[in-house]
DNA sequence: CAGTATCCTAGCAGATACTG
DNA sequence: CAGTATCTGCTAGGATACTG
């Protein structure tokens, strides 16, 4: 039950995943679009979303070599129910904040 | 956009959120329970819970003190967008193992 | 361009002992 | 019963240097 989870609950999984739905996207235009990510985590994180299937990687044998990152089938597929997460996390954002405000200040 | 999936995201939280979601427990009932967590890390991430807003805890001034824990509405509600993700992992578990397995032949 | 390879450190989490 | 307190190993992940 906690697989799914645990492997896209990291620290750069959820946000990469995010970025290759508008469509697949080169290892450097990754590491620009997601924020303060180093190469070596964007590295692994990608090897780990192939490894579980929700990445392909392409390679481009030019010169320099171009290598595309995209979303599975199973990976856009898996992005609905992130949405949906996602998405309570914005409606419920304030109610967070307060949440943890009140608790913060009773202690 | 990561909050929520990180606080969850840890080892133990989507263990005990579920845990509750049959209705309040007490400490050593969730212990039981939730299989495998430490003393330290299931008060921790109660803590941590209750902070977010997504379980509160009752004190009952007995002799020895009973404390109950319990889903809050806020709670009850992430559970949803949770269940779905979790099912989404259920019925995705076979096609996640082959491309694992297919992953880990390859090199 | 798209990576490895190393080194290094903060803090997560287990085990154990103690307490109101 | 429901916790704290302490010690400690381990590993996630950052910084940096190098390469086909």
């Amino acid at each position: 039950m906690r697989n799914v989870v645990a492997q896209i609950g990291d620290k750069w999984s959820l946000l990469i995943l995010f970025a290759l739905v508008d469509g697949a996207d080169r290892f450097n235009a990754l590491k620009s679009r997601v924020e303060g990510i180093s190469q070596r985590m964007l590295t692994q994180t990608l090897r780990d979303l192939e490894r579980e299937g929700y990445v392909n990687r392409t390679v481009y044998p030019e010169v320099p070599v171009k290598v595309e990152y995209a979303l599975t089938t199973m990976g856009k597929d898996l992005v609905k129910p992130l949405y949906k997460l996602v998405s309570w996390a914005d409606e419920h954002q304030d109610e967070i904040n307060r949440a943890r405000k009140e608790y913060d200040e009773n202690r």
